[in-house]
RNA sequence: GAACCCAUAGCUCAGUUGGUUAGAGCGCUACAUUGACAUUGUAGAGGUCAGAAGUUCGAAUCUUCUUGGGUUCACCA
C-alpha cells in the first residue's frame, strides 16, 4: 500500500531522473556489462546519432529523431543486449561559417567579418558560436530523454576524427579516387565558395530567352537566358544529322561581337544532345559558365578538336578583361543590359521570350550560383580500384570496383535494408546520376585538405602528403626557407612547404631542425597556415615574380560525416606511424560495435549523408556501415507547412517539453507517424498525450493502493475470475504483438495499442470491476509491472518516476528485461474472450444512461425507484457473471433508496436492460453465426468451380503453366480461408 | 520532363500477404461526476475509402487511366 502524489508533474521528476539515469552510467554499455544487468557475452546493438548541425538549436526534426532512436535504443537494453547510442555534433563547415558570418553582420555590425576580423579573430568567434551551439543540443537531447553514452561523445572535427580524414583521405588519393580537376563548378559568388550538386535548390523564377545571332552574318541563330556570357561562346554545337550539319567542322570568325574588337572564334560542332525541336535547334556553347557545355568541350578535346575555353565571369561576380573592355568589371546584369543594348542597335535580336526558369540556388548563402570554371578537388565516382577486403554480398576481396559499383552492391544485395522500401529506388536514382563528387569548399571551417602544394612547381599539381610522422630539416632545406622573406618553411624532399605567419613558429622550427605533424596540426589550429598558389600578377617594373596566397581548401563536411559509423568508434589516439587498418583492428569499440545495426534518420538527407557514409565506409572497411537504415518522415506544421522562422510557426521542443513533459512531446512524434511519411504536429495532440501521462500515472496510484506488498519480479499470478483472466490475456497477447511491432519499427501501432489496453481496457474496464471484486493484489501488481516495463521505451520519465516511487530510488526500470511472450502463458478460452469481455462494457455504458434516464425521470415526476429492482436484475443469467453491472445497479439502488419506481419505469429499465443484453454476446453470436455463414455460402460455390477447372485436363494441358499455378493457388487459398471460417463456426 | 508519395469521419492519421459489420485520437452532441484521475467517465452522430474501368467468388487494399495535392531529381537552347 503506497500512495503517489494525485497528479503528475513532469517538471518535478524530469530533471531528477535523468540525472540518476546519469550517475548510473547505464547508458554506458560497459557499466551495464560490470555491473552484471547486461550479460557479457549478450549480443551487441549499436547505433549513431545523426549528428546535429552546431549551428543553433535542435528542432522538432531532431526532437522526432530522438524520441524515435531513444524508443529503439531503450528496446534493445530492455531486451538484454549490449546497446550503444553513440552521441556527437557536426561541424557543418558552410553552415556553420556562414551563420556566424550573419550573425557578425547583424548583431556586431560588422560588414565582411572575415577581412574585418582576420582569420584567427574569426575562428574563434567561430568556435565559440559552435562549442555554445552544442552545449545547447546537448542540454535539449538530455531533456528529451535520450539514453546516449555521453562518455562516447564525438565531434565530426574533433583530432580523432581528423586524424581519420586525414587517412582515409590519403587512401583514396593513393588509390587514384582523389583527384584535382579544372572544371565548372558552381560558385557562390556570396559565400566565395564552391557548392555541391546535391547543395544546389532550385529556384522558379521569370527570366527573359534572347534570340539572336553574333552579327549579321552568321547563319545560325541561337537563344540564351544569359546573354553576357555569349561573349564568351566558342562554338555553336548543332545536331549531327539535322538541319545544320553541313556547317559542322568549320570555324567561323565572328567580329565586333558586344563592342569592337571583341572577335570570337565560333566552332560548329556536332552533338547529340542538341534537340532540333528545342529553341533555335542550336546551341552557343559557352565552356566556362555551363556545366553541360563544359561537357561538350571536354568532349570536343577528346576528339582532338579544342575549340578554347573563355571564363568571361570572374570569382567576384564581375565580368572580367576577356569579356571585351567595356564590359570588364561590369556585373552580370550590367553587362546583360549593355549586351542587348549592343544587339538592339545592331539589329541582331530577333526575338524576346517570357519564360520561367528554374535557377540553381545555394542552399546556404541563398543566392544564384554561378557556373565557372575552376581548379577543384574531386572523389572518382566510376573509377575501378582494387578493393583489399571485402565482406559486401557481391564484391570479392580483391575485386576491382568503382565506387559507384560498391553502393549500388550494399544495397541490392541485400547487405543493407532500407525502410520504407521505396527509397531504394530513390537510392539507385541517385547512383545512377551521380557525378564526381566536389570535394574542396574555399571556407575556413572545417578539415583542412591534407595536401600541400609546392610553390616552385609550375603546374601547381605536386601534390604530395607528410609520409611520416616526423621530419628532420636538412641544412639545405634551412637555407632555401631563409632565403624567402615571408616565411615559408621549404621541405624539400618531400616537396611540402609549411607557411606561417608567426615568424617566430618558422624561426622555432628552423632552430630544432625537425618538424612534426603535431607542429602542423598546431600550426593549424593556432597560426596562420597557408598552401599558395602561384598567379599571373607581374610588377614588370621590379621584375619581380609576386605570390598570392591563398587559405587551404577545406573539405565537403559529408566527407567526415560519412565516416560516422566507424570515426566514432575509434580509440582515442592514432599512435605514430600506425595505419588507419591498425588503429581499427585495436579499437575495442570497433569491433565490438560496427557495423551498427540501425541508422535512422530523415530521409531529406539520404544523398548526403546516408549514401555517402555507405560510399566512405565500404571503400574504407569493406564493410556496410549499417545492417538497416529507418527514415522517419519530416515534421511539418499543422497544415502541412515546413517549420520556418518566417512563418513563426515553429513549435520547439523544449517549450513543449516544459509545458506538458518529455514523454508527451515524444509520443506525440511517434504515435499516428509512419515510416517516411511527413507528420503533422499540432499543440493540441501534445496535450492529449500529457493527458495520458497523468492517465497512466493515476492508473497507477489506484493499482499501489490495491497491492498490499509490492513485489519487483513477480511471476503471472494465477486468474480467479473471469475478468482476470480476460485482462491477463490481453495482457499477453499484447505482449506478442508488441515485440512483432518492435521489430519491424511500428511504432505507431505498438503505442496505439498499448494507449488501447492501459486506458481503455485496463483502466476503464478491469480497474472498474477490481473494485468491485476486490482482492487483486498480485495480479494489479504483475500488471503494473508489464505495462511500465512495455511503455518505458516510449515514455521514459513518467514510469521511470513510478518505478522509483514504487520500489525505491536505486532501482533501474532502465535496464530491467521487456517481458517476453511465452505460448504457456496463454489463459484464456478462445471463444469467451470474444463472447463476454467486449461488452462489459457496453452493458456498462447501458446501464450508465439507464441511470441518468431514471434520475431525470425522477426530477421530472418525483417517481421513486423499486427496491426489487436489483433482485430482479441478479435473475438474469447475463448479468450473473458480470459483477459489474451488478455493482452499477446496486449504486442505481442505493442511489435511488429513498424514492419508488412505478411498472412504466420498471418496465422501460427492463426495455434498457434487453438492450443490454442483446449486446452482452447472446445475439451478437446468432448474428456472427449468420455471416459466417453466409460468406461460407459464397465461397462454397467459388470452390467447386475451382476445383472442376482444375480437374478437367483440356485446361491444365492446354494453359500456360503460370496460369495453372495461379488457379491451383487461389484454390488453396480459398480453401485455408474456408477452413478458417469453418473453425469459427464450429466454436459458436 | 522523370520518379516517388498522398487522397479513408469535421480535423490529424492507422489500416500488415485482397477476406468479419473500414479503425484510433482530437473535435462535436447528450449524459454522468464525493470514488486513482475533470489532465475524468459513458454513450451517440459522422465514411458510395478522390473518380472511372478492369482483375477476382470477394477490392480501401492489386492493375490501368483520370483528377487534385505534395516531394525529389533533371532540363532550362
Amino acid at each position: 500500500m503506497k500512495e503517489l502524489p494525485k497528479a503528475y508533474e513532469p517538471q518535478k521528476y524530469e530533471d531528477k531522473i535523468y540525472k540518476s539515469w546519469e550517475e548510473s552510467g547505464f547508458f554506458n554499455p560497459d557499466v551495464c556489462v560490470r555491473e552484471g544487468v547486461t550479460d557479457a557475452d549478450a549480443e551487441s546493438f549499436s547505433m549513431v546519432l545523426p549528428p546535429p548541425n552546431v549551428t543553433g538549436t535542435l528542432h522538432m526534426g531532431h526532437a522526432a529523431m530522438l524520441a524515435i532512436e531513444d524508443t529503439m535504443t531503450r528496446y534493445q537494453r530492455m531486451l538484454g543486449k549490449k546497446t550503444l547510442w553513440l552521441p556527437g555534433t557536426d561541424h557543418a563547415a558552410v553552415a556553420t561559417e556562414s551563420k556566424v558570418e550573419g550573425l557578425l553582420i547583424k548583431n556586431e555590425g560588422f560588414t565582411k567579418p572575415k577581412e574585418e576580423l582576420g582569420r584567427d579573430a574569426f575562428m574563434e568567434k567561430v568556435h565559440a558560436f559552435a562549442r555554445e551551439s552544442h552545449d545547447t543540443i546537448v542540454g535539449q537531447a538530455k531533456k528529451m530523454g535520450s539514453s546516449l553514452d555521453w562518455s562516447r561523445e564525438a565531434f565530426t572535427l574533433d583530432e580523432v576524427r581528423n586524424k581519420a580524414v586525414r587517412q582515409v583521405f590519403k587512401k583514396m588519393y593513393d588509390d587514384g579516387l582523389i583527384y584535382r580537376g579544372h572544371r565548372v563548378i558552381n560558385w557562390s559568388v556570396k559565400g566565395q565558395s564552391t557548392c555541391s550538386d546535391d547543395e544546389l535548390v532550385h529556384v522558379e523564377r521569370p527570366a527573359k530567352m534572347y534570340y539572336f545571332k553574333y552579327n549579321k552574318d552568321f547563319p545560325i541563330t541561337i537563344a540564351t537566358t544569359r546573354p553576357e556570357t555569349k561573349l564568351g561562346d566558342t562554338a555553336v554545337a548543332v545536331h549531327p544529322e539535322g538541319k545544320y550539319k553541313e556547317y559542322i567542322g568549320q570555324v567561323l570568325e565572328v567580329e565586333n561581337v558586344g563592342q569592337k574588337g571583341h572577335n570570337l572564334k565560333i566552332h560548329i560542332i556536332g552533338d547529340d544532345h542538341v534537340d532540333e525541336t528545342l529553341g533555335t535547334g542550336a546551341l552557343g556553347v559557352t565552356p566556362a559558365h555551363s556545366m553541360v557545355d563544359f561537357e561538350m568541350y571536354q568532349n570536343q578535346k577528346a576528339l582532338g578538336n579544342d575549340i578554347g575555353l573563355i571564363q568571361v565571369i570572374g570569382e567576384d561576380g564581375l565580368m572580367t578583361a576577356r569579356s571585351g573592355s567595356e564590359y570588364e568589371g561590369l556585373s552580370v546584369e550590367e553587362a546583360r543590359s549593355k549586351f542587348i543594348e549592343y544587339l538592339n542597335s545592331e539589329n541582331l535580336l530577333e526575338k524576346e521570350e517570357e519564360i520561367v526558369q528554374s535557377a540553381g540556388t545555394s542552399d546556404r548563402f541563398k543566392d544564384v550560383v554561378e557556373p565557372l570554371p575552376k581548379t577543384q578537388w574531386f572523389v572518382d565516382v566510376n573509377k575501378k580500384f582494387t578493393l583489399e577486403k571485402s565482406q559486401i554480398k557481391g564484391i570479392e576481396s580483391g575485386a576491382e570496383v568503382s565506387l559507384k559499383e560498391l553502393m549500388q552492391a550494399a544495397v541490392r544485395n541485400g547487405d543493407i535494408d532500407i525502410l520504407p522500401e521505396r527509397f531504394v529506388k530513390t537510392y539507385f536514382s541517385w547512383i545512377d546520376n551521380l557525378r564526381d563528387w566536389c570535394i574542396s569548399r574555399q571556407i575556413w571551417y572545417g578539415h583542412q585538405i591534407p595536401a600541400y602544394i609546392d610553390i616552385r612547381n609550375k603546374e601547381n599539381e605536386g601534390v604530395i602528403f607528410f609520409e611520416e610522422n616526423k621530419i628532420v630539416l636538412t641544412e639545405e632545406q634551412i637555407d632555401e626557407t631563409r632565403k624567402f622573406d615571408f616565411g615559408f618553411l621549404m621541405l624539400d624532399n618531400i616537396k611540402n612547404f609549411v607557411h606561417s605567419a608567426k615568424f617566430s613558429q618558422i624561426n622555432f622550427w628552423l632552430e630544432k631542425k625537425w618538424i612534426t605533424i603535431e607542429d602542423v596540426q598546431e600550426a593549424f589550429q593556432s597560426v596562420h597556415f597557408f598552401t599558395c598558389k602561384k598567379v599571373d600578377v607581374f610588377d614588370n617594373d621590379k621584375d619581380v615574380t609576386k605570390y598570392h596566397f591563398q587559405d587551404p581548401d577545406t573539405l565537403d563536411t559529408w566527407f567526415s560525416s560519412g565516416m560516422w559509423t566507424f570515426s566514432t568508434l575509434l580509440d582515442g589516439d592514432m599512435k605514430d606511424g600506425e595505419s588507419l587498418e591498425e588503429w581499427l583492428a585495436r579499437s575495442q569499440d570497433f569491433q565490438d560495435f560496427h557495423p551498427t545495426q540501425m541508422l535512422e534518420t530523415g530521409y531529406d538527407i539520404i544523398f548526403f549523408w546516408v549514401a555517402r557514409m555507405i560510399l566512405m565506409t565500404t571503400y574504407t572497411l569493406g564493410t556496410v556501415p549499417f545492417d538497416t537504415v529507418y527514415f522517419h518522415g519530416l515534421v511539418r506544421d499543422e497544415k502541412g507547412r515546413k517549420m520556418s522562422k518566417s512563418l513563426g510557426n515553429i513549435l520547439n521542443p523544449l517549450d513543449m517539453i516544459g509545458k506538458y513533459g518529455a514523454d508527451a512531446t515524444r509520443l506525440s512524434l511517434m504515435i499516428g507517424t509512419s515510416p517516411g511519411q511527413d507528420m503533422k504536429l499540432s499543440e493540441e495532440k501534445v496535450e492529449g498525450l500529457r493527458n495520458f501521462a497523468n492517465k497512466l500515472w493515476n492508473i497507477s496510484r489506484f493499482m499501489l493502493m490495491n497491492i498490499d506488498k509490492v513485489n519487483k519480479d513477480i511471476e503471472i499470478p494465477e486468474a480467479k475470475t473471469l475478468a482476470d483472466k480476460w485482462i491477463l490475456d490481453e495482457l499477453l497477447s499484447d505482449i506478442k504483438e508488441y515485440h512483432s511491432y518492435m521489430n519491424s519499427y511500428n511504432f505507431s501501432q505498438v503505442s496505439e495499442m498499448l494507449r488501447d489496453y492501459t486506458w481503455n481496457k485496463l483502466a476503464d474496464w478491469y480497474l472498474e470491476i477490481a473494485k468491485v471484486e476486490g482482492n487483486k493484489s498480485e495480479i494489479l501488481n504483475y500488471i503494473l509491472n508489464t505495462i511500465l516495463k512495455l511503455w518505458h521505451p516510449f515514455m521514459p520519465f513518467v514510469t521511470e518516476s513510478i518505478w522509483k516511487e514504487i520500489y525505491g530510488e536505486n532501482e533501474f526500470l532502465l535496464v530491467e528485461r521487456v517481458p517476453s511472450y511465452n505460448e504457456d502463458n496463454q489463459l484464456w478460452v478462445e471463444n469467451s474472450k470474444e463472447e463476454v469481455a467486449p461488452n462489459f462494457k457496453k452493458l456498462q455504458g447501458v446501464i450508465n444512461s439507464l441511470i441518468t434516464k431514471i434520475r431525470n425521470l425522477r426530477a421530472e415526476k418525483g417517481i421513486a425507484p423499486s427496491k426489487k429492482l436489483k433482485a430482479y436484475y441478479k435473475e438474469n443469467k447475463v448479468l450473473e457473471e458480470n459483477t459489474h453491472i451488478v455493482n452499477a445497479l446496486a449504486r442505481l439502488e442505493s442511489f435511488e433508496k429513498t424514492e419508488s419506481f412505478d411498472e412504466e419505469h420498471i418496465s422501460f429499465i427492463e426495455a434498457g436492460v434487453e438492450c443490454a443484453i442483446d449486446f452482452s454476446g447472446v445475439v451478437d453470436k446468432e448474428a456472427e453465426k449468420e455471416r459466417i455463414e453466409k460468406e461460407i455460402a459464397h465461397i462454397k460455390p467459388y470452390l467447386m468451380a475451382q476445383e472442376k477447372k482444375l480437374s478437367n485436363a483440356g485446361f491444365v494441358d492446354n494453359a500456360p503453366e503460370a496460369v495453372v499455378n495461379a488457379e491451383k493457388e487461389k484454390l488453396r487459398e480459398a480453401k485455408e480461408k474456408l477452413e478458417i471460417l469453418e473453425g469459427q463456426l464450429q466454436k459458436l
